[in-house]
DNA sequence: GTCTATAAGGTGATAGAC
DNA sequence: GTCTATCACCTTATAGAC
């Protein structure tokens, strides 16, 4: 229904597909839906894809992917550690600011799939112990307060996430039902998040 | 009147409903399993509550009473600030400990779903307001640093509720599916939390 | 109140024409 | 490759016996 501009129909599946399984979630997810977004009949969907669970697995695991942080990207590179914070936060936003009904989508979808999490996570490599060494040597060089380097990092994602996936919530009891004023505020969080940790974990 | 047995139809019925809609969610949910689990026949479901939908209705309103954080309760006690800050994340984190499927339930079955939300709300009094009036006092009074109030509420409940729904990914990216680590890590939680707030906002 | 049986409509998947 | 028609099954909900 969306783009007629047809490249083909094997990628307008899949992009039909993202839209449906990231909005509905596999259980509410229709194949009919999927095949109206897509423009074609139901028929097809089988026919590229055998079933409803193969597309599922493809969305879920192009989503996963976009929605697992590029550590290395970030804390790999030269700069103090205040600054590639900074900078994480900031690109991690802008990531989730595209996407922002994936990480409900998948923390939904991997509820009681810890098998299908474990492989996906194994195949790919977020390399958080590149995060953690620099944390710890942080720490010894006396620049940041000591801190568990995994805590802190389950300080930072849920600083990043939690308010996008709870957007729906917070607008309605914090900012009473002021969508716009919600959006405004979640994007000052792009600055606000780096300065409220590292005032509290700087010496 | 007098029959208060252990096995009140009624009362089994919605039991079984809430385990089974908060793990599988609205879509996911099947009347026969509800059915299974009150250790009842399928019609009775529909002779007591009509629908599933009005069956839903109760459980989601009943879960998110038990998500919403009390704040009152510990807000407008005396003491100072910061132990109110300590306390409410005691308690909040207690509250989920003893329900830890309720806050995925609840994210998930809220979204596009605006208008169920905004009546709930405004059904219950949150009493935000308390909350803030006191962040600004303690800005205004120079004993913590000047900040957004409803961008620390953000901060607070962010920190507090997505380690919870986020667990399984922790336990797998983080903690290398080493489930006794996370859940230990997560307990640890309750004092850090509060740590690590006032240790950014404190003058 | 509780059950069995069944209606009524949906859903994933396939067969076969073109 | 794409369609129409259809199958086989599942799911909610109701009817009616007891």
């Amino acid at each position: 229904m969306t783009d007629k501009k047809d490249k083909n129909t094997e990628e307008n599946i899949i992009t039909a597909a993202e839209r449906v399984f990231i909005d509905k979630g596999m259980d509410g997810a229709r194949m009919q839906h999927i095949a109206d977004e897509a423009g074609i009949n139901k028929a097809l969907l089988h026919y590229y894809y055998r079933s409803k669970q193969k597309l599922f697995n493809i969305v879920f695991t192009t989503a996963f992917k976009a929605f697992a942080p590029d550590l290395i990207k970030v804390f790999q590179r030269e700069g103090d550690f205040f600054s590639k914070l900074r900078n994480f936060v900031k690109t991690y936003l802008d990531v989730l600011e595209r996407n922002p009904h994936i990480p409900g989508f998948i923390l939904h979808e991997i509820r009681h799939k810890p098998d299908q999490l474990i492989q996906l996570v194994g195949g790919l490599n977020l390399d958080i112990d590149v995060v953690i060494r620099q944390i710890e040597e942080e720490i010894q060089a006396g620049r940041i307060k000591p801190i568990d380097p995994k805590q802190l990092m389950i300080h930072i994602v849920s600083l990043c996430i939690f308010p996008i996936v709870a957007k729906p919530m917070l607008t309605a009891v914090l900012f009473k039902t002021d969508s716009d004023a919600c959006e405004k505020a979640l994007n000052e969080r792009k600055d606000l998040i780096a300065d409220f940790i590292i005032n509290s974990i700087k010496l």
